[in-house]
DNA sequence: GTAAACTGCGAACGACGTTCGCGGTTTCTC
DNA sequence: GAGAAACCGCGAACGTCGTTCGCAGTTTAC
């Protein structure tokens, strides 16, 4: 018995060999079946017996595709980030053309959100995600500075941009209710003044985030 | 059968009823041992079963104490965020101290790596992290901007702090055999000439936030 | 003294990721 | 063309997980 074996990345491990019926699914089909479930339920809801299920076919089939469920979230991560394409065109300051790519990358984790809980492991790097990088990485060419403080830019900017995804898609915290709050003097006192909130939040963030790394 | 219900936050629940035996271990047993395990073997590891083994006892007996495993993380988050005391008194200006205030914090994700996982989720703001959140807050009372900036730019800052911090305790990314690294040439490029990495990156990435978030 | 509310315990349930062996199909080699 | 080798789908099964439940025993309230 020959399956999809682990030796090397998902990425460059061929999806079939050169003998035996033509098969069912394929790689993109099971993809497709599994963002579609992410979309709909969230990521808890893709299990393999799910997907399988959208599949009509039971959840060890999917072993003669993938190796693990883990390779089944990087080509969802992967298959999600050539939404970023077309790539915009670097214009105007780099600044500018990197604020501009990274409302790009708002915008795709807006459309999926589950993608948020799939950026922090160390797996799953595809093609899709290295030419992003690179076309960033392109922008970046005008800026004097090492290429060690343009990837540390970079990782930042991705970073900054899941945070503000974050938190726009989490649900509002429970309410304190039943919490002693005479202890937190500060907070009753910034809750009794909200003050106004700035809308370019995320421009202004980022600018600054940037010019720190990039320029000082 | 009465167990602890769910109703309100573990934080108000109370640890047990009026009549009954002794109870054989606590809240603060089980959540001790929890953090024993997760800071040994990651969080992966603490399984109900686990976490009761470690106690001598069965996994269904750790719910006469909690009603489920995510109120058990709860807990040993804001256990966690207690090794934060005793706060840093504020000194000099504002954006420093805060810069203080966020090195503390990331000493504690560098002692417990795991916790960096655990902040992403809507639930389980205890009173630690309530604490530490006015603690900050009063750090910013001399900023005459308004309170909503002043959130913004704490949740600005805990989440460049764990960007940080899983930075540092991610595992490298596995090397990109087998791809082909022509189509990205700006990468390539960036790797022949590395540049010198800046050695202060912490404190220009949040000086550079926070200024922009308070200040502008 | 009796009833109510609690205790620890262990078996059990359903869901999960994954493995395995089976019979059948396709392709390569001679 | 014959046979071996490699692959296919399928369904049962394994081990682990979080959680529920009933039972027997213990402590408290009335």
């Amino acid at each position: 018995m020959v399956r999809v074996s682990d030796a090397s990345p998902i990425w460059i491990r061929p999806a079939r060999g050169a003998r035996g019926p033509q098969p069912t699914h394929s790689r993109d089909e099971i993809v497709e079946a599994a963002i579609a479930l992410a979309d709909a339920e969230g990521l808890a809801a893709v299990s393999m017996r799910a997907v399988a299920t959208a599949l009509h076919t039971g959840a060890g089939s999917l072993y003669r595709y993938l190796s693990s469920r883990d390779d089944l979230l990087d080509l969802m991560t992967d298959r999600v980030a050539a939404g970023l394409r077309p790539f915009p065109e670097p214009a105007g300051e780099p600044v500018d053309s990197l604020i501009v790519l990274a409302g790009r990358q708002l915008a795709l984790y807006r459309r999926h959100p589950w993608v948020i809980d799939l950026l922090h492991r160390p797996t799953g790097i595809g093609p899709e995600a290295l030419a992003w990088f690179d076309h960033c990485l392109g922008a970046l060419a005008p800026v004097p500075c090492g290429s060690a403080a343009k990837f540390e830019a970079l990782a930042m900017m991705t970073g900054v941009v899941t945070l503000f995804a974050r938190t726009e898609s989490a649900a509002p915290p429970p309410a304190f209710t039943g919490l002693d709050l005479t202890v937190y003097p500060h907070l009753v006192a910034a809750f009794a003044d909200p003050g106004v909130r700035r809308p370019d939040l995320f421009d202004r963030t980022l600018r600054g985030l940037l010019t720190a790394l990039l320029y000082d």
